[in-house]
DNA sequence: GTGAGAGGGTTTGATTTTCCAACCCTGCGC
DNA sequence: GCGCAGGGTTGGAAAATCAAACCCTCTCAC
């Protein structure tokens, strides 16, 4: 086991590895947002009409997006989020949030997301079994791979 | 406002500009499991060298790591997460779930992560207001730039 | 005091991606 | 029959990635 020539197996790698690629988690946004045709994919994001093309047969290929007919007659696309799909919204919030924490003043954030409750959503992670808010410092790491071992605070 | 040339401001797409690079939050992944030497970096990421520094530099530049001494001579490095780098941690969280539930059967996760409330995680994103948990059909999207309406089920 | 590492990178040259602009096709609407 | 909307594809130049080799400093074993 001692040397590895594999990287960290993980699913951070594997997530990034479908939708890591520039302009993916954008295209991901915009149809959460209702955006889902070619041409508003393409001036709401900004990249070139071909990668977006190549982007979204990615997507559509990893069972992420599908792709819907709206008209016939032309014959005219749409691309929709799947369940899978979906629950990629909590990386769009944790991303959003950052941002709006660090790279925008206070008044300045471009979008606002209201929650149902009446308020600016600030999005907290939280534990699924215990309901506390998660703190890196109160996580134990335990890599399943043999030889995966961790240097860190959290090693296990 | 009628006709935006420029993409869609958004606070998402800021912070992969930073981060958002192959390999960016792997090394974040890295270094807050505290293997933040070049070497492990490149041993557990699997990254080529010469990228690797490009990004380290990139994201020192950022104020997302700070390069640290650990040994004066011979001269050597450890890369760690500042406060801003640390509060990615729930992007990791949120891309490590969802390539959990998607990409690995149960038994089969790559990583496990203890909470010290004795779980396993599963991290939920939550409103820091209310506290309830965030489904993506609660929220309206309120973009603040003029012209950027939005289409869908959650327009603004 | 020389040779073999460890650690942290940089250099070089080939391969891939990205990018931009132009083009193509279908089917309206006039 | 002309122009436009929508949804792409094509071609060639520019940029990023990759792998392997190299460099430099210092330490340790011999």
């Amino acid at each position: 086991m001692a040397a590895p020539k594999d990287p960290r197996p993980c699913s951070i790698a594997d997530t990034l590895a479908l939708v890591g690629e520039k302009y993916s988690l954008l295209v991901l946004r915009e149809v959460m947002l209702g955006n889902g045709r070619f041409d508003q994919l393409v001036r709401n994001i900004g990249a070139p009409r071909d990668i977006l093309a190549t982007r979204l047969r990615r997507l559509v290929d990893a069972g992420i997006l599908g792709k819907h007919v709206y008209s016939e007659r032309p014959q005219r696309f749409e691309y929709r989020a799947t369940p899978a799909g979906r629950e990629l919204h909590p990386v769009l919030m944790t991303l959003m949030a950052w941002g709006d924490r660090h790279l925008h003043a206070d008044g300045d954030r471009p979008m606002v997301l209201e929650h149902s409750c009446g308020k600016a959503l600030t999005p907290v992670v939280t534990c699924a079994a215990c309901g506390d808010p998660v703190r890196q410092e109160h996580l134990t790491a335990h890599p399943q791979a043999p030889g995966w071992t961790i240097a860190g605070p959290a090693a296990g």
